[in-house]
RNA sequence: GGGGACGUAGCUCAAUUGGUUAGAGUACUGGACUGUCGAUCCAGUGGUUGCGGGUUCGAGUCCCGUCGUCCUCGCCA
């Protein structure tokens, strides 16, 4: 037997314990006379003391001890002298005093240390990913998204869903994002593709019969990346039959109260809040607001429509909008130079010309190179509409909708991180319902759907298929916890005529349709139930339970910006021989 | 595909804005020390400044290219 005993769990009533530890070096402190070895798993860490009673040999060797050398310790677990106890660690009131030392392997030096506060570079961690998944936080990260999904597999469970397993190789269905192939050896020219979920199956699973079904799902999309998404991420995938949209949010509701309670021992309270989409956009300018904050987007377009500033009232009589944040009392906070740098920020990623914005003087009234366009009587009117006191910066946005959406979507976010109206503790959850059906593609002059072409509209709304399709709202929701989404799902159709409507509108003749999927369809047709379902992103939960900033930190073996693998090297290059038995030619020019 | 930041000792960073032999902390090596816990003290090893060009009397610093990491727009039903 290697070891009797982790390292996290020996405290005072285990004295005069014999016991056996293995772990990992953390550190060595060598007196001459006397030697201290912190010893470290994944349970924690507990104090080995040498003493020179052990023997020269075993003395020598304790002293030569090294960061990461694994070793085993047999010896007694002694109290600590009087008022020397390290209150920084669980088991600081004890140590062991070694009788027997055992090194069980040795170590290289390792390219970063793992017991210190400073976080390695990134590509480092990423290379070495066996010494970072060593360092604390990140086990800590590994434990809680266990915890996590273990918690998810009993609710389920106890609600009498059933996990079932999807294929990985499966069918490429366009529509949606890029898909990850895999060329077959034995259909050589043909591909399988890796799932974006298990959406088509777990339909099919309802028509099957069984009415609840989850699986935590890995799902692939070969789109770019960025620090929330990963090309090769983890879902959990809900599907349910004989349900409306209501039932779906009470299953998951109920899973994330059980989350917040098992896994951070915190209440949740139910029911969680609700927006539809359209307020949503009006309110915060973006489907997943984070309402952990107000600065809500406020509609000046009436105000400004006829004024002289023809910035505001050009889009305010061209279809377009005029909208504003207040960012409270920030005024004195933002000089010339921070506004230089938001201007920047949305010229740079939003595509328009720049901020305009105003700040609230001492005595109430609106001030900044843009003021002198108006009228007094309508800076009164902005400045009471926006609730503007002094110390208030105000912030505009004029154009379409859609742009003002993103410009005052984007700095609201970035003035409440700048201003800290965050509160990182706060769990802040919120439904988002009612999606729209279609987006229009203006390059392909289309609808496309938003989801995906099995929606389900709003029950009022079916007529609207026949007469303004863009009004339509669909059975659509996602979860969104603190302004991430974490969950969507929708009600699918199970009314034939109503689903060829749709792919009518999508453009999609019932032969492209049928090529697509048409076994889906097939199976729509020998007796499927009203279903619906969601997908919970896991990673993203982990991200946000743990408090932490990226979706890397939740994946053991996460790929970079450039969708590698730092540690494997993958994607790497493959023998010619292997190319040949698929039958994959590579082009001369490209080698 | 576009925009941006970064790349200096094993690691984390500095280098007075183009000027002497590129420094510090830590790690590592050797030594001292019987109660530390990010031990301390003394000494030492350690550098193709990512790579390739260019400008210059002179480049870690400026320019071009390239590679890598990160952030972001597009993209992600």
């Amino acid at each position: 037997m290697y070891r009797t005993t982790t390292c996290g769990e020996l405290r005072t009533e285990h004295q005069g314990k014999s016991v056996t530890l293995c772990g990992w070096v953390d550190s060595n402190r060598d007196f001459g006379g006397v030697q201290f070895i912190n010893l470290r798993d994944r349970y924690g860490i507990t104090q080995v003391v040498f003493s020179t009673k052990i023997g020269t040999d075993q003395f020598e060797l304790a002293r030569s001890l090294r960061s990461e050398d694994v070793v085993q310790v047999e010896g007694i677990v002694e109290l600590r002298p009087d008022g020397i106890v390290n209150k920084k660690i669980p088991t600081g009131e004890i140590e062991i005093k070694a009788d027997n030392l055992t090194v069980l392997n040795r170590s290289e030096v390792p390219p970063f240390q793992t017991g210190v506060p400073e976080v390695p570079a990134e590509e480092l961690r990423l290379k070495h990913r066996y010494l970072d998944l060593r360092r604390p936080a990140m086990q800590k990260t590994m434990i809680l998204r266990h915890r996590i999904m273990k918690v998810m597999r009993d609710y389920f469970d106890e609600n009498q869903f059933v996990e079932i397993e999807t294929p990985v190789l499966g069918k490429s269905t366009p529509e949606g994002a890029r898909d990850y192939l895999v060329p077959s050896r034995i259909a050589q020219g043909s591909f399988y593709a890796l799932p974006q979920s298990p959406q088509l199956y777990k339909q099919i699973l309802m028509i099957a019969g069984y009415d609840r079904y989850v699986q935590i799902a890995r799902c692939f999309r070969d789109e770019d990346l960025r620090a929330d998404r990963q090309p090769e991420f983890t879902q959990l995938d809900v599907e349910m039959s004989f349900i409306e949209m209501e039932d779906i949010l009470d299953i998951i509701s109920g899973l994330v109260k059980r989350l917040m309670k098992d896994v951070l021992g915190r209440d949740l309270e139910l029911p969680i809040p609700r927006l539809s989409y359209d307020e949503a956009m009006e309110r915060f300018g973006h489907d997943a607001p984070d309402l952990r904050y107000g600065m809500e987007l406020v509609d000046l377009t009436e105000i400004v429509k006829d004024c002289d500033f023809r910035v505001f009232s050009e889009p305010a009589q061209n279809g377009g909008r005029v909208r504003g944040i207040n960012a409270k009392g920030a005024a004195e906070k933002y000089s010339r130079k921070d506004i230089d740098v938001l201007n920047q920020y949305v010229v740079e990623n939003f595509g328009v010309k720049g901020v305009a914005w105003l700040k609230v003087d001492a005595d109430g009234s609106p001030a900044g190179p843009i003021a002198k366009n108006f009228k007094p009587e309508e800076l009164a009117a902005i400045s009471q509409k926006m609730g503007a006191e002094p110390g208030d910066f105000l912030l505009f946005s004029a154009d379409t909708f859609a742009t003002t959406c993103r410009v005052l979507n984007g700095l609201r976010r970035r003035l409440a991180s700048e201003l800290k109206l965050v509160d990182p503790n706060e769990m802040n959850y919120c439904w988002i319902l009612h999606f729209p059906m279609f987006d229009w593609d203006e390059d392909e002059k289309r609808h496309v759907a938003m989801h995906h072409p099995f929606t389900a509209p709003l029950g009022e709304h079916v007529p609207l298929l026949d007469t303004d399709p863009g009004k339509i709202r669909a059975q659509a929701y996602d979860l969104v916890l603190n302004g991430f989404e974490v969950g969507g799902g929708t009600i699918r159709i199970h009314d034939s005529k109503v689903q060829s409507k749709v792919f009518d509108l999508l453009g999609l003749s019932l032969d492209t349709a049928k090529e697509m999927f048409g076994f889906l369809l097939d199976a729509l047709q020998f007796g499927a139930p009203p279903h619906g379902g969601i997908a919970l992103g896991l990673d993203r939960l982990v991200m946000l339970f743990g408090g932490l900033d990226n979706i890397r930190d939740c994946i053991a073996f996460p790929k970079t910006t450039k969708a590698s693998d730092l540690m494997t090297g993958a994607p790497g290059e493959v023998a010619e021989k292997q190319l040949e038995e698929l039958g994959i030619v590579v082009r001369a020019d490209k080698i």
